[in-house]
DNA sequence: TATTGAGATTTGTCCATACATCCAAAGGCG
DNA sequence: CGCCTTTGGATGTATGGACAAATCTCAATA
């Protein structure tokens, strides 16, 4: 006798995340892999909920997860429409040191999520100009519109792994609070939000080295990681604010050459 | 013996929307009128589901779009809490004439959702400068971050009656059209937008006119209303919308002024 | 030929229920 | 007093079912 556990287990760890988000995560990699070409229809709802054994209530939730994020829209009397890979709201911004980052940071209250580390792809290894099977040091944040507003994009930033030293007393000093923003940092980034807003502080440890709730994180990065190195950040946010982004780091740079 | 149509008949037409979206929209009326203040917790999921002689789903439905709006944050274990009375997102733009308005609209990708009458109460009539009790024309509206690309925020214009012949001419013409939209346009703007996608267009009309669909409305508005005239436009989208847009104002008038 | 209508398909809405999970407050215990 | 456990209440997750509404296909009809 299989249980639901197992009828999930197909390349992937279950994590304990509910059962929707495993298969959000499943659509998701099937969708920008190609498996459901931009253009197609995904199969009904009753059949995906025959494959992965669960209720078409199940499945509703994962495919609306779907629809927010732009991936697919859906028709009454139709089906569901792919309309979307996400990689074309991807986009890649190069900065010269870690500094930079950190300033476009402070102007635009970016919030740093979690921290860890990752084996280069090919294709991640040819975007940040190193050799597949190095290991990079991924930092996921996400950009706030003002204090307490709305996350507006999510941001994975790859540093080479010789900061890793810097990196790791976070997570000495952080462990359950990056344990707890891990579980929600791949979900939708309202959930994670609320969660930052709701977490428990590490109060004494944030008395201890004078910082601000809400930007300690960026703040501590600041303060251990001060060499420069060689950064990628790749965005993944609306396709409003990148244009917005865009339009004041091309009229910063207007102004400077002035 | 009472059905569930009469159940909710409170001071508003049921309008043949969905259950959940009428009790989305009395919730978000006790929202911004305060019944619900800032900072309280709302009614837990049964409690309302027995107000409304409706299940928790139903209920759960109508809290979504709530806590989407950005108007309450929602707790395990603790409970529905206001955050927003939504007035706190919305500000008021005044231009001098309709041509201003559709000058914004051309930049922006702004598209015409539907228009009707409405009489003016107190506050409106302040907000415009008109008495109370005047009839005035309502124009909602959405703007776009690109063609095809994703709305960021919902427009409603007022213009003086004086102009309704012109708008009129809409409904003769494009009758299911706004029916269509109008069912939609109180909504999500996300179940709108795909309703514009993937709408039967009038293509016999468009063809006659040589308009490109997606910028039908506007072009036709913008033929047809060329009159200036006192104008007031209630922006209600997203703060880093907001804030992009009032830069983008504030450059404008510098480069204008140099 | 063009239109209408029936039927099948698919998503939308709604219900009743159950259990899990999280939180806060109350109470027990050292 | 301080720490731990219990308990009640709230939302989160999930099931299964039912019917409504929109759409497409295809056959029947004017």
């Amino acid at each position: 006798m299989t249980t639901k556990e197992d009828d999930l287990a197909l390349d992937r760890p279950t994590d304990g995340l509910p059962r929707y988000a495993q298969i959000q995560k499943i659509l998701e990699d099937r969708l920008v892999s190609g498996t459901y070409p931009v253009g197609s229809l995904m199969p009904p709802e009753l059949e995906l909920a025959v494959e992965f054994n669960s209720s078409r209530t199940t499945i509703r939730e994962a495919l609306r997860y779907l629809r927010e994020r732009g991936y697919v829209e859906r028709r009454q009397g139709i089906g569901t429409r792919v309309i979307s890979d996400a990689s074309r709201t991807t986009f890649y911004q190069s900065f010269g040191s870690l500094e930079e980052l950190f300033q476009v940071a402070v102007e635009t209250y970016y919030v740093v999520m979690d921290i860890k580390t990752v084996t280069l792809d090919a294709e991640l290894a040819e975007l940040v100009g190193a050799k597949a099977g190095e290991e990079w040091i991924l930092i996921n944040g996400v950009r706030w519109t003002e204090p307490g507003g709305k996350p507006i994009c999510y941001i994975q930033s790859y540093v080479p792994k010789r900061f890793e030293h810097v990196v790791a007393q976070f997570h000495d000093h952080q462990g359950p609070f990056f344990a707890l923003l891990e579980r929600y940092s791949d979900g939708p980034i309202e959930e994670a939000v609320q969660e930052i807003r709701a977490m428990p502080m590490p109060g004494e440890f944030i008395r201890q080295l004078g910082l601000k709730p809400g930007s300690w994180s960026l703040q501590l990065l600041r303060r251990y990681v001060t060499q420069s190195g060689v950064l990628i950040a790749s965005f993944n946010w609306h396709p409003a604010e990148q244009m917005a982004y865009r339009m004041r780091i091309h009229r910063a740079k207007e102004a400077g050459s002035e």
